[in-house]
DNA sequence: CCTTGTTTCAAGCAATTGATGGAATCATTT
DNA sequence: AAATGATTCCATCAATTGCTTGAAACAAGG
């Protein structure tokens, strides 16, 4: 059975999905509580009770919203797996920074919706605790910090969520960066992941 | 001429200060629009008119607490680089990581605004985009990555914006990494640190 | 005690916000 | 065309929000 937010995917042009992919945009930009549901029914071009009736309440919308983008992401990791597979280490990583680069510069929401969550506590005893599936853990073994992909330790999983966050640090910022840095957007992305190899490169050699 | 923020903070216990500590604390942990003046008065226990009578409306109080946190962090670093003046590159890092950890381990507030400043849009155009000093350029330096003070490479600086955020980063996502990896708060900090030098110390060696 | 200035609070206002009910429109089937 | 169900909007609600007013409590001298 597809569930609302598969059944919202399937077609791009429906309204419900048009209304999702204005919420992931907007949660995005100014978070859970900065976002009200009027801005993203403005963004739509309807009225806030075309969006009710679609998504229920806020809450919902925005748990939909998370569900969404942590999917995008678990398909890109396979994605980028398959790519890098068989590869030395060294390259193995490059490429693999590259491509996550340059999939959340692509969707930037991606990356401020994922640090909101790590970094926000919501008002509202946070219904959103919901169950988001994890991918450190996979990462890890891919990344060969594991033998079981089951039972990965303590101090890889932080490696990979220190890389991780890295990645979305310069995506997320680059708003506030760039204008401190004074570089255009290709300068930006460039330099970002050069940093994001600088560190990640030597690290694993 | 004492600013009105440093009034505040020379005695401790007047009631300006403590509602700066609570707005601190409070800001940090749901952002600017998680955050109402109501929820900081009642931290204080007062009446939310009072709050208003010392701190004017809420955008005010939110930028002097930003620049508070932001006179902190700038202390700090002084601090540290006396500490690690004259020492070999390594040991500089290590102790360098070490004392800013531990500091904003204490000071989480610090992490959370510091991030939530580069990652969230304000609705109300940003009225916080008052000059805040960047102290990025000056680690820069202090690490040895620039000749010249006044004008550090795009490189060096992103590098530094790296480090800095990967602690920040373990320090706000303790409430959300910490239940995630099961462990303790002394094992989390203690592990933060061993990932924030295994990335560091290979990279500048 | 009285005055003067400071600090506090109770009450409330206007705007915004999340959310709903019901009427109108649209699409599909018969 | 009539009937049915799905979708959309208008109008509105109650609660919350940022913020202000005016009066009370407090402090310190004279």
């Amino acid at each position: 059975m597809p569930s609302s937010l598969e059944k919202a995917k399937q077609n791009p042009d429906s309204m419900k999905a048009k209304i999702l992919g204005a919420a992931r945009k907007i949660f995005g930009e100014y978070g859970f509580h900065g976002t009200t549901t009027r801005m993203i029914a403005k963004a739509v071009n309807i009225d806030i009770s075309t969006l009710y009736y679609h998504w229920g309440e806020k809450g919902d919308l925005y748990e939909a919203v998370i569900m969404d983008v942590t999917e995008g992401m678990r398909q890109k990791l396979i994605e980028v797996e398959k790519i890098i597979k068989g590869r030395p280490l060294e390259e193995r990583i490059r490429i693999a920074l590259d491509e996550m680069a340059d999939y959340l510069f692509e969707n930037p929401e991606i990356s401020n919706l994922t640090l909101f969550r790590y970094f926000t506590k919501m008002r509202h005893g946070s219904v959103l605790d919901f169950k988001v599936p994890e991918y450190i853990s996979d990462i890890a073994y891919s990344m060969g910090l594991s033998r079981d992909r089951n039972n990965v330790p303590f101090d890889a999983r932080m490696k990979v969520l220190s890389i991780m966050n890295a990645i979305h640090n310069f995506v997320s910022g680059e708003n506030f960066f760039r204008p401190m840095m004074q570089v255009t957007r290709e300068e930006y992305i460039r330099e970002a992941k050069n940093t994001l190899k600088f560190f990640n490169v030597s690290a694993f050699s």
